[in-house]
RNA sequence: GGGUCUGUGGUCUAGGGGUUUAUGACGUCGCCCUUACAAGGCGAAGAUCGAGGGUUCAAUUCCCUCCGGACCCA
């Protein structure tokens, strides 16, 4: 080798740190490390009440296996893992549940869609089976992506949201607010999913644009005096209440208050309507007339309601045709419309027939009209605790506060309960069983999971007046009076389980001692599409069951786009699968990825990204609350990077001696080293408030600047020269800064951290559990620390300054310069910068 | 159609009536192998702060309208 340096040849030490740069090898093989030793992995990360710290419990959503975790929701998970950390660096006692929720309609379907059959041609035991190893596989290979992404949950503790523990609470809340006469059941209008059979809440509508016919129908008077009337659901003509025209349309005063007869046959009902006037009514829309039936919108059943008519059922559970409509009883629904409007055109009562676009409400799951139908089901009252849930919300700190907005909103239009019984199976099953009489129900003893479709009750059920909720005594005692008894078929609205959530892992009804402790639950993390169902139904479950607010913190994340800020869908082509992303860079193996942009298929293309640069990613690149978009190529060009410097700070680090005492602050260090460390200590104070603030952004923003910045490029530099002579006081400083810094930054990566640190420093920074501020500790002193900090400018601008003359006269930075002045506010500096820059 | 939120260099982002000739990062371009780091360093170019009105002595910031995006609702 040829030796060309003219001053001493120092020895170059050889760094602990050994590897030569962060890999997403070494971070596969430092996360299956952490894996694998579940003892060590409980002692880290599991939760345990009676440690004495403060309790932080934090509801983590439960994510439903559906086959694929979509990138947006891995993202927003591995940030409620950086505040689970983070809490457990302020030293909380943190428990980070890992529940997966399983029960509903999905894995229905997809049994469904896999076996080429529909549910309901089952046996209901065996079709239970078949969800349940179905969701199994689904659920092993979230379990896995999971811990690839560093959650560090109490896997231990895993809840599944269709297993017995889980489901008995959630019948146990039923039967307690069933017997405070918070749960009701009554025949109501609802929504209702002909083709799935099932009744949904309005919370789970969606519109979808459909080109449907609207008719204008001819009705005639007896007088013969012709009313056009406008329609886009003729089939509802035999379950016509009251035809309507506003109040103020004086085209048709003359009408009001006489009786019409239908314009089609009908049967088992009267053949006269009234006309009335309703103030809903658009007069500009078609004729101004308006039918009203039970029921084709909302809106019809407010006129109903108000009006005090008695509804029909035109439609059947099936989504036929009753009786009511004559000869096309029997029919669906769109045959029945389609066979009208031919008989009503044979006949001369056609007006007209336009194509139009219409919002056509359909199922969020299956994506079919809905019908609204008269039904008997099982309702949560609401309307009449909104004031009261208003009041409690005050009391929730929001992430960010804007956020608020959405539920306060989504609260606004609330007017109706909220049914949450299902015709489904894979779903908590309603704990009740009728007499055969029906005049008494038999309700489960708290803590029982029960199967009413396939079980008696079990010893310690209560038998209940079915009207008046009078408990009249056991079931054994009882057996006789009640005669053949019959279990509900009826399961529950999967949100009725979900929003227990945070019940269930605050310890509700299962360890009381936590719950005292636990509740209002520490924070719920949640994305701000489920703001309406999730949070807001969980808020009302606390509210009904405890009139206390379900929370301390909500933090309502933003969403993950495409690269263009739209929407990822199955249907747009623009989906990027999460474990492509994590495994990119293992095995030499990179990422590429074809997504369809607005105008045209792109290729993007990746070598590394891993958990840790993604997770860095998603800390630095969004404020939480705001939508974020997701490009691997951008994720790993602007933050590898940064792993890559702060893991060779460490490694530059490393090949210096670790002084014995880290935390004894010498008293005779350089003037150099007391500046940075109060630089730190300034840094470090910013971040611990961050991090109470729930704030990752700043928090990472503050140390990545810090750690890729002023540390490497500035004192770095200046104390190289009395690192390679062995200056111990230069090696405390930077070593105290280093192992520090790891810690506060472990919740952002924590394999990368936890491996630096134990590499160098023999502990790990995850298990730090106070955070390292006030570095100073008693030679903490004010005056000192803003005359340091104030001279920080002018010491980046005068390196600044030497580098770029040095570049303008192409002398290498290691060479000698001479003719610089170092400013007099730095005089101070004198001996370091002289030496830092080789001033002559 | 209505509500809530949002729109800052090519990309992402900070800020939020005057100290802003707008922060930082990535990318681009130029120069540099410097005993941790070329997966690096130094430097440069690049933005009428979505468009148009208004309030004000002063607007990227406040208000209105419009346009684009997101979420929610009818």
């Amino acid at each position: 080798m040829l030796v060309t340096s003219v001053g001493p040849v120092r020895h170059m030490p050889t760094p602990r740190l050994n590897e030569k740069r962060w890999s997403v090898d070494l971070e596969k093989k430092i996360q299956s490390e952490h894996s694998a030793d579940s003892e060590e992995y409980t002692k880290r990360y599991g939760f345990n009440p009676k440690s004495g710290k403060e309790i932080f419990v934090i509801d983590t959503p439960p994510p439903y296996p559906s086959g694929t975790w979509h990138i947006g929701a891995v993202a927003q998970y591995s940030m409620i893992d950086v505040i689970a950390r983070s809490q457990r660096l302020l030293g909380k006692e943190v428990y980070f549940p890992w529940g997966v929720d399983r029960n509903g309609i999905n894995i229905e379907f997809t049994v469904e869609k896999n076996t080429k059959r529909k549910m309901k041609t089952y046996d209901r035991a065996e079709f239970l089976e078949l969800c349940k190893s179905t969701i199994e596989e689904f659920t092993q290979a979230m379990r896995n992506t999971a811990r690839r992404v560093g959650l560090s949950c109490d896997f231990t503790r895993e809840y599944l949201t269709d297993a017995p523990d889980y489901r008995s609470v959630t019948q146990s809340i039923f039967v307690e607010l069933f017997k405070n006469g918070t749960i009701v059941e009554d025949l109501r209008p609802n929504i209702y999913d002909p083709v799935e059979g099932t009744t949904i809440a309005d919370a789970e509508v969606e519109r979808l644009s459909r080109k449907t016919k609207l008719v204008d129908v001819i009705w005639r008077l007896d007088d013969g005096t012709e009313v056009v009337i406008s329609t886009t659901r003729p089939e509802l003509i035999c379950a016509c209440g009251v035809v309507v025209v506003h109040p103020d349309d004086k085209r048709y005063q003359h009408l009001v208050g006489q009786k019409i007869p239908l314009p089609l046959p009908v049967q088992g009902r009267e053949k006269y309507v009234e006309i009335k006037t309703h103030p809903s009514v658009k007069s500009e829309f078609g004729s101004g007339v308006l039918m009203v039936c039970s029921f084709g919108d909302q809106n019809d059943v407010a006129v109903f309601r108000e009006l005090g008519l008695t509804p029909f059922q035109a439609i059947n559970l099936e989504g036929c045709m009753t009786e009511l409509a004559a000869q096309w009883s029997g029919m669906t629904v769109i045959d029945a419309r389609n066979s009208i409007i031919e008989y009503l055109s044979a006949n001369n009562m056609l007006a007209k027939i336009e194509e139009r676009e219409q919002e056509v409400p359909v199922s969020e799951r299956g994506k079919n009209p809905v019908e609204i139908i008269l039904l008997k089901e099982w309702y949560v009252r609401q309307t009449h605790i909104q004031d009261r849930m208003r009041e409690l919300i005050e009391e929730i700190e929001f992430h960010p506060v804007r956020n608020r907005q959405f539920l306060l909103d989504w609260m606004d239009n609330i007017s109706i309960d909220w049914p949450i019984s299902r015709r489904r199976w894979y779903h908590t099953e309603i704990p009740i069983w009728y007499s055969e009489n029906e005049e008494y129900v038999i309700v489960p003893p708290a803590g029982t999971y029960v199967q009413p479709w396939r079980e008696n009750p079990p010893a310690g059920s209560r038998v209940l007046r079915r009207d008046s909720r009078e408990d009249v005594g056991s079931f054994e005692a009882m057996t006789e009076t009640l005669g053949n008894i019959t279990g509900e078929q009826k399961v529950f609205d999967t949100w009725m389980d979900s929003s227990n959530s945070n019940l269930f892992v605050s310890g509700y009804l299962n360890q009381p001692e936590i719950f005292d402790k636990a509740f209002p639950t520490a924070l719920r993390p949640q994305g701000k599409e489920i703001v309406r169902t999730w949070l807001y139904y969980t808020l009302l479950k606390s509210a009904l069951l405890l009139d206390k607010p379900g929370f301390q913190h909500v933090w309502i994340d933003g969403l993950g786009m495409d690269p263009w800020g739209r929407k990822m869908s199955k249907s747009l082509g623009n989906g990027i699968d999460a474990d492509s992303v994590l495994e990119c860079g293992a095995g030499g193996r990179t990422g590429s990825w074809k997504v369809k942009g607005p105008e045209k298929t792109v290729n993007l293309k990746a070598n590394k990204i891993g958990s840790e640069c993604f997770r860095l990613w998603k800390a630095c690149e969004a404020q939480v609350g705001d939508d974020f978009h997701i490009n691997p190529e951008e994720i790993e060009q602007k933050y590898f990077g940064v792993l890559t410097k702060l893991f060779n700070v460490a490694r530059f680090a490393s090949q210096f001696d670790v002084p014995n005492d880290l935390d004894s602050i010498p008293d005779d260090l350089n003037i150099e080293d007391e500046w940075i460390l109060y630089e730190f200590n300034a840094v470090m104070s910013e971040v611990k408030t961050a991090w109470n603030n729930l704030d990752i952004y700043t928090a990472t923003q503050t140390l990545k600047t810090f750690g890729t910045g002023i540390l490497p490029s500035h004192y770095l530099e200046m104390v190289k020269s009395r690192l390679y002579d062995g200056d111990v006081k230069a090696a405390w400083t930077i070593h105290r800064i280093v192992r520090d810094f790891l810690s506060a930054f472990s919740p952002i990566c924590p394999f990368f951290t936890h491996h630096i640190s134990t590499t160098i420093y023999g502990t790990s920074a995850v298990e730090i559990d106070e955070f390292p501020d006030n570095i100073l500790g008693q030679h903490f002193d004010q005056q000192r620390s803003e005359l340091l900090m104030s001279k920080s400018n002018a010491l980046q601008a005068f390196n600044g300054e030497v580098w770029s003359t040095k570049k303008a006269n192409g002398i290498s930075l290691n060479q000698p310069i001479s003719g610089i002045a170092i400013p007099e506010n730095l005089t101070d500096f004198n001996n370091i910068l002289t030496a830092m820059h080789s001033i002559e």
